[in-house]
DNA sequence: CCATTAACGCGAG
DNA sequence: CTCGCGTTAATGG
């Protein structure tokens, strides 16, 4: 995980229990607190003006939620809503700041953490300008599996809805269906159970 | 709720 | 003009 519990808890972490579907945060919201994943998942997402939603990032357990917000003075430009049933941690920006500094090799793997973040948002922006459905939904395909253990062929199953794969390319859904069964006939994936295993 | 299909409009190439 | 995506609606899992 990326901060040590313990150490966050140190510090005055307060552990909070979230249900499914649950709002942490909504855009516009000033931040407030660090918050970081201890069961469950976790999405950003946008609404656009016609009311489709954008899925800007899936959160996994150990990994902190939009911390980059504690670093520059803005307010959130994204929901966090939860997958499904979430155990987080929080911890007030103040004590952040103060852990942040006592703790050098902390603020390394932050650093390391925000990269990563952005590396991605490198990928899905090119992902996503393409024209093409295949190309996007192969790059965030590649993408989700690559932090996964399971890197043979066809051992990697999708933890996602075709909806969800919808919001993460600005796809329609139906849209995501035909091309997954292209991308099917085409040997690049394999649907199991309606799951699609990569 | 989620996935799939069909028919059709419509815009981009 | 053609092709493919979004829309809508219906159906099945």
């Amino acid at each position: 995980m990326l901060i040590p519990e313990e150490l966050l808890l140190a510090y005055g972490a307060d552990t909070e229990i979230l249900d499914p579907h649950q709002t942490i945060f909504n855009e516009g919201d000033t931040p407030k607190y660090y918050y970081q994943i201890v069961e469950g998942r976790i999405k950003l997402n946008h609404y656009n003006d016609d009311g489709k939603e954008l899925i800007l990032a899936i959160l996994d357990k150990g990994l902190s939620v939009c911390e980059l917000l504690l670093f520059i003075d803005k307010t959130y430009p994204v929901n966090a809503i939860t997958f499904e049933k979430c155990t987080i941690l929080q911890l007030p920006k103040s004590s952040f700041v103060k852990l942040v500094d006592e703790n050098p090799n902390i603020s390394k793997d932050i650093n390391k953490f925000l990269s990563e973040r952005l590396y991605y948002k490198y990928i899905m922006l090119e992902n996503n300008s393409s024209l093409r459905p295949d190309i996007r939904i192969k790059g965030m395909l590649s993408y989700h599996k690559s932090f996964s253990e399971h890197q043979d062929r066809f051992t990697y199953e999708l933890p996602l809805t075709r909806q969800q794969v919808a919001s993460l390319t600005a796809l329609r859904v139906e849209t995501v269906v035909r091309t997954v069964k292209k991308l099917e006939k085409e040997n690049f994936l394999k649907i199991i159970n309606r799951k699609i295993h990569i």
